[in-house]
DNA sequence: ACACAAAAGTGCGTGCACGCAAAAATGCGC
DNA sequence: GCGCATTTTTGCGTGCACGCACTTTTGTGT
């Protein structure tokens, strides 16, 4: 009466066409570059009928980003669950966010080359790193005990903070000249952006 | 040769033709309700060919949303640059994007009734908060003389937490029981959730 | 082993977003 | 007024997202 559980075989089933499609994206974007891959072609070079394709994703882009996205989800969390738990919250969320930059350059680079290259992939991997809030609301909520607005909104905060960081990292200067160089990696951006809202952690951190 | 700036004939023209399209989106969607208005009705009731609603607005709940969401954009900068100069950071960004709540609780209340009644124009509704970033970060930038990522992040930070706030109001409880039951105003809301990023203004508030 | 309920997969039809290139409109210098 | 460069509008074609109803698969209870 429940294979909903990770147990059951349905989910696992599931999770695999969801897998073998994101897979599938990601490759034929590699191959044949991400515009000239349709829907149609991810959807036969994963099994599954183009309508079936839908079902799990909503957009050409989420599919490709997926997989990247999805590795990304899982370890901030466990990044975080993995700090010492007397350590100021500001110190742990800051280091489990940069244990997504520094960890994630090496597991495809050329992946990561596609995407940051493709305007619609920027924005699509962009995205991405509002799905992080969920899992950082819960733990910020885990360590302070607090409960209410607070976790949700702190979360909210620091995914805006690492979006703007990854922002300014992939395209330096929409416009204007921004004086602070961002040449440097990604996780100098990232630590100097979380730096700015930290004390909004440090503050909720009782 | 600058027909670019406001002064031009055809921006006139152009911003016509923007408000003609978001005013008649807006009108059928309260005449015939958001599911049974099709982009060419918006079009035609506009006078324009179909693929020009297509240069202008890029979703059909965009363009229903853009009337009010352009009218909030603007008075958040009005609001902001209306504070005193001398006063905390964190206490004139609050003031600003209250002022938004409170004020536009009363221009069309049916038309707000009818956003957040549809998911999809909620979804558009609240995505227009990430257009205050920008005029944000302007202001912010302009107050603190800082200039960097400072300003960026702080934007982000409160827009994401006026979203969050938002988002609480429209469906108070997606899932978990949220102890905070938040049937008190808007307002109410707004003001807690920024409250709790308020620490970081603070600490760029020289 | 069998039947049955639930869930995933599928086909179809509709409306939409958007690139591209041609056509119309606009503003400027003369 | 006149023609020219630029901008805007438009028509067309393509690919896509998604609701709906239907089929197939899967897990469970008997």
């Amino acid at each position: 009466m429940s294979p909903n559980e990770p147990g059951g075989l349905r989910e696992r089933k599931k999770l695999a066409t969801r897998e073998a499609l994101s897979a599938a994206a990601l490759r034929l974007a590699l191959e044949h570059g991400p515009e000239n891959v349709r829907v149609d072609d991810i959807a036969e070079a994963a099994g599954v009928s183009p309508r079936t394709y839908n079902n799990y994703f909503s957009s050409r882009e989420q599919a490709i980003v997926a997989a990247l996205a999805a590795e990304r989800a899982l370890r901030v969390g466990a990044a975080l669950r993995a700090r010492p738990a007397d350590e100021p919250l500001a110190d742990a969320v800051v280091a489990a966010v940069l244990d997504l930059c520094t960890s994630t350059d090496e597991p495809s680079g050329d992946a990561l080359t596609l995407i940051t290259s493709n305007p619609a992939l920027r924005k699509a991997f962009v995205q991405t790193l509002t799905e992080i809030e969920q899992p950082l609301a819960a733990a910020i909520e885990a360590r302070t005990g607090t409960r209410g607005l607070a976790p949700t909104v702190l979360a909210a905060a620091v995914s805006a903070a690492a979006r703007v960081a990854l922002e300014n990292w992939v395209s330096p200067a929409p416009g204007n000249p921004l004086l602070v160089v961002p040449q440097g990696s990604l996780a100098e951006l990232m630590r100097e952006a979380l730096g700015h809202v930290a004390p909004a952690l440090d503050a909720a951190d009782h």
